[in-house]
RNA sequence: GGGCGGUUAGCUCAGUCGGCUAGAGCACCUGCUUUACACGCAGGGGGUCACAGGUUCGAGUCCUGUACCGCCCA
């Protein structure tokens, strides 16, 4: 005989034993090749960010994705789930830069560009191991061969390839506009790159004084007010603005400003954007308003729309680094106030210019003011609406050559055209070819395309994928000769006049060397990251080429991810899909919930109450946090899960959560029922198995069990986690442990019924592990493998097949049982269920703990033929030496008695008179007032012709047990004398 | 400011089509070295379903409003 299941469960040793043979063979390699019928399956990971290590919202978000691909590879479809990792632009240039900051005290400006973007290769290096580690770690059953990283080759050719078609198709262009722009990382931030934070700071009331005085009822007017929160950006105005319906407009507007400091003569224009002043208002810029509005059309989104209705000069005093500086667009500072602020930063100028108007009387007042502030979600520096060169793409513009397949027009209520690409992704939502679970998430998706503005795609950063577009001064310039769809120009104008862009198609060096060589440079900046993120489930898959891969396994199946990223992500990859690849990237999108800490707060690494999935996985288990994780997994928008210091033995204080001992303490008895189980194996034999032997415990376990495997199925094909797993968790400790192996060891002791038990005992063993596995796939794999070494052919006869799979990973999913769901035996077990418990406490009231007792019980006919037909099973879970029921049985002397539904249980030779009155009259008093409920719901006339029949018969019945158990208890009490 | 979600036992959460005494796990109490498991077994206590109205024979569930908490977007 095979040696057993170790005595103790440690998952270390399993994990590390399962790993060794999941890296075996193939098994998470799907061959693209052969036929494809349809049975595939496909998720493409949301790659990590290689800034950092994963945290548990990653485990969270991967834990989901296994259960889902395990469960259909266990289907037998051909299953890839496809791994990898981002480049993360922004976030990871900015992480290393600190680094390098505060270890070598260099500036990323300090390199040259190659030899930065090779320091920061090897922090990617080093992360990308890190996180393949993590899943790995936690049983992430990915194709690790395919792992892409979204700059790697693959992946930049398809960026290429897709960069030069929209280019060529003119969606991507050259504009001028006013940019969220990051000060301290230099780069343009995308309007969802932008957090809005509420800050406290100040309206400062600056007067400017009118180049003539006016009278406006006899008063003499000599300045306006002005009301600001950014004093430091009048050094750009070009105009001060009044609300049209202002009564003072005739009088001001026309006139002119000096401008103060600037020197500048600026006009007092009308512009309805002016908000009115009210200090009664609910409004509160109205309250704060004075009426009059400074135009600083190159640094406010507002100003700069109100500059081009009234074609105003356009006048930039910054540097890109938010310093006040006359190099870029300011060309009259000419007057010394004005150049002593040359250089300041742009908070420094602010304090420098409210105090230049303080000294001379031209700082009306300074108000408190709580508002909304933009910051870089990188650097968290507020941002600066910034005008600046920047590559965009159209994404509300007509592509002419999709409409035969996509149509035209605009989509109904929007000003979408279809065969946009914003279109191309809004429409399968409304055609409910895309749905999103929990469903509500899909008006995220929906008004996020509705209210869509075109894509600033360029960022000024050196790490990422470089934009393949060249330029010569001049409109003319001559292009070097290349083959059909290798090279597209356009003209374009630039500060300094026309110029000329050319983008080149992916594989043609030559043609960017000889570029090059002619003189024509090449941009420097690189592209969004979310550019090269958007064609993740095609590029990864080898798009542009046709490869069996994408022909295979595209479109995939399911993106799971976060909900901030629906925006982010989700759209731009349906929006690619559809334009590059002609199709959706997948059908179904499953957001899934935040972690929070018990507190309700976000994890945070500065809040420092995070949770290390490897301080998890090493103190409780891969698959106990896999199991805590699925389980907390409904349809909520929130996990909390209350985060618990811990020191680890070298010392290091790490979080842990208790909830993760609800996984370990299941992995705990999962494995030790197993281990009893196998113990009983012993001698198995399958051909010995005779359905006509089946006993009613048999029965009884294979129907629970039958019912259970289409619980789970409907279950995870609907997107559930905790629902399967808490069916799952009854059935096995619950049915299983609690009752079926304290059964089954009476079975094992017995001869005759060995065989037979044996045979169902390994068969829902087999099949319990299987329902298992995608939620805690190591402990299952490694008890598989043991089952298999000590019952090689687990199979019940003609009732079911067992396909002997050499690994649980791909063994066949459970189906085909429901012929043996049966209700009957279900009751009858269940009251059998009843009885035991009505005994056991009885048993624990009096304290009769281990003694072999006496039971008898009277109950109606058909109850009572019940249990005597499994008195045994009665005997010897309640520990009794005898049990016998019958109809109107009397209650023998010296018995305890409850009363359980219609039957009464009587335990011989236990009573103390005073605490059996106690425990008759507490019964009495809830069966009272469970009456009296009922009495009342009956005696309500409406209730009684109003409500469903079957509802009212219902409580009738209900009303005449009570009355027989009321009647039952007193009987009793009376006999216990007074 | 707009949108979404939550509020049920001490904690974390279920609760289907409105219908029997509102469930589970953890924690708590009592008993148990029962030959798989004390990360366990048996039994038990614990709820004004956030608040206020409404619809209904009947509301944790549907409707309206309020409060508080959180998230996303601007």
């Amino acid at each position: 005989m095979a040696e057993q299941l170790d005595k103790v469960y440690d998952p270390q040793t399993v994990e590390k034993q399962v790993n060794a043979l999941w890296g075996s063979k193939p098994y998470f390699h799907p061959d693209p090749s052969g036929t494809i019928d349809g049975a595939t399956y496909t998720i493409v990971i949301p790659p990590p960010n290689v800034t950092a290590a994963l945290h548990l919202g990653h485990a969270l978000n991967n834990t989901l994705q296994d259960v889902l691909i395990r469960f259909r590879r266990m289907q037998q479809r051909k299953t890839l789930w496809m791994p990898g990792t981002d480049h993360a632009g922004i976030a990871t240039q900015t992480v290393v830069e600190k680094r390098i900051l505060a270890e070598e005290g260099k500036r990323r400006t300090d390199f040259p560009r190659e030899e930065f973007v090779a320091r920061v290769q090897a922090w990617k290096d080093e992360y990308e191991a890190t996180i393949i580690g993590q899943l790995r770690a936690m049983g992430c059953s990915c194709d690790w061969a395919r792992t892409r990283f979204t700059m790697d080759e693959v992946c930049a050719k398809a960026v290429r390839a897709n960069f030069f078609n929209l280019f060529r198709d003119g969606l991507i262009y050259r504009g001028k506009r006013l940019v969220n722009w990051d000060p301290a990382t230099q780069t343009v931030l995308a309007d969802d790159e932008v957090e809005h934070e509420t800050v406290r700071g100040h309206f400062w009331y600056l007067r400017y004084p009118l180049v003539e005085p006016v009278e406006i009822d006899t008063k003499r007017i000599e300045h306006v007010t002005v009301a600001t929160t950014r004093p430091e950006t009048m050094l750009g105005d070009t105009a001060v603005a009044m609300n049209p319906a202002d009564p003072r407009t005739k009088y001001l507007v026309g006139k002119q400003i000096r401008l103060p400091i600037a020197g500048r003569i600026i006009p007092i224009i009308a512009d309805e954007h002016v908000v009115l002043p009210n200090p009664e208002s609910e409004d509160e810029k109205a309250r704060f308003s004075t009426g009059f509005l400074k135009v600083t059309p190159a640094h406010d989104p507002d100003d700069w729309a109100i500059g081009q209705r009234h074609g105003l000069p356009v006048i930039n005093i910054m540097a890109p680094d938010g310093s006040i500086s006359d190099k870029y667009g300011w060309t009259d500072a000419t007057e010394p106030e004005a150049r002593e602020l040359l250089g300041m930063d742009r908070f420094e100028a602010r304090e420098a210019i409210v105090e230049w108007f303080r000294q001379e009387d031209l700082l009306e007042e300074v108000r408190e003011y709580t508002h909304e502030v933009g910051h870089s979600y990188r650097s968290h520096v507020p941002i600066e609406p910034y005008l600046s060169d920047q590559w965009y793409i159209a994404v509300k513009k007509p592509i002419e050559h999709l409409a035969a397949k996509f149509g035209d027009g605009l989509i109904e209520g929007t000003d979408v055209p279809v065969n946009s690409l914003a279109g191309l992704a809004l429409k399968p939502l409304l055609d409910g070819r895309l749905r999103f679970i929990p469903e509500r998430y899909a008006r995220t998706y929906q008004a996020w395309l509705e209210n869509l503005r075109d894509w600033p795609i360029s960022r000024q950063l050196w790490w990422g994928h470089r934009i393949p577009v060249w330029s010569e001064p001049g409109s003319d310039a001559a292009l070097p000769d290349g083959p059909v769809d290798s090279i597209f120009s356009v003209a374009g104008q630039s500060d300094e006049g026309p110029v000329t862009f050319v983008c080149v198609a992916p594989g043609h060096e030559d043609l960017e060397t000889r570029l090059e060589v002619e003189g024509w440079s090449r941009d420097d900046d690189v592209l969004d990251t979310w550019f090269s993120s958007a064609l993740w489930p095609f590029s990864t898959l080898g798009w542009p080429d046709e490869t069996a891969e994408m022909k295979t396994f595209y479109p995939g199946d399911v993106l799971c991810t976060a909900r901030e990223i629906i925006t982010l992500w989700v759209s731009r990859m349906v929006m690619m899909g559809q334009y590059c690849a002609g199709d959706i990237p997948f059908r179904d999108v499953y957001i899934h919930a935040m972690i929070q800490d018990g507190e309700g707060r976000k994890m945070s690494k500065s809040l420092g109450n995070g949770i290390d999935p490897l301080i998890a996985i090493d103190s409780h288990g891969a698959d106990a946090m896999r199991f805590t994780l699925a389980s907390m997994t409904t349809d909520t928008q929130d996990i909390r899960m209350p985060v618990a210091p811990m020191t680890l033995p070298d010392g290091r204080q790490v979080n842990t959560s208790p909830k993760f001992d609800i996984g370990r303490n299941f992995c705990n008895k999962l494995w030790n029922a197993s281990r009893f189980a196998m113990m009983n194996l012993d001698g198995f034999e399958p051909t010995q198995f005779d359905t006509d032997d089946l006993d009613i415990i048999s029965r009884w376990i294979l129907s629970r069990l039958a019912a259970t495997e289409a619980e789970v199925t409907a279950a995870l094909e609907a997107f559930k986690f905790s629902e399967p797993l808490a069916q799952l968790y009854r059935f096995f400790w619950n049915d299983f442990c609690d009752w079926y192996l304290e059964w089954v060891k009476f079975s094992m002791r017995d001869e005759a019924r060995r065989p037979i038990a044996q045979n169902v005992l390994a068969f829902v063993l087999d099949r319990t592990l299987r329902l298992l596995h995608p939620f805690v796939p190591f402990i299952t794999e490694g008890i598989y493998r043991k089952l298999n070494e000590l019952a090689p052919a687990r199979r019940l006869g003609s009732v079911a097949a067992g396909d002997g799979s050499e690994a649980l990973t791909v063994a066949q999913w459970p189906k085909g049982l429901d012929g043996l769901v049966n209700a009957d035996v279900e009751e009858q077990i269940r009251l059998v269920q009843e009885t035991i418990r009505a005994v056991r406490d009885i048993r624990n009231k009096y304290n009769k703990s281990s003694e072999g007792l006496a039971a008898s019980a009277a109950a109606p006919q058909a109850t009572a033929e019940v249990l005597n037909a499994n008195g045994d099973l009665i005997c010897q879970l309640a520990n009794l030496n005898c049990f016998r029921a019958a109809e109107g049985a009397a209650k023998p002397n010296n018995a305890a008695t409850t009363i359980v539904e219609q039957t009464q249980v009587f335990v011989h030779d236990v009573i103390d008179p005073a605490a059996e009155r106690a425990r008759l009259e507490k019964q009495k008093q809830e069966i009272q007032q469970a009456k009296k409920a009922v009495e009342g719901k009956l005696a309500n006339e409406n209730f009684v012709s109003r409500a469903k029949p079957e509802v009212v018969a219902q409580a009738r019945e209900r009303l005449t047990q009570l009355q027989e158990q009321l009647q039952a208890v007193e009987t009793h009490l009376a006999e216990l004398g007074g």
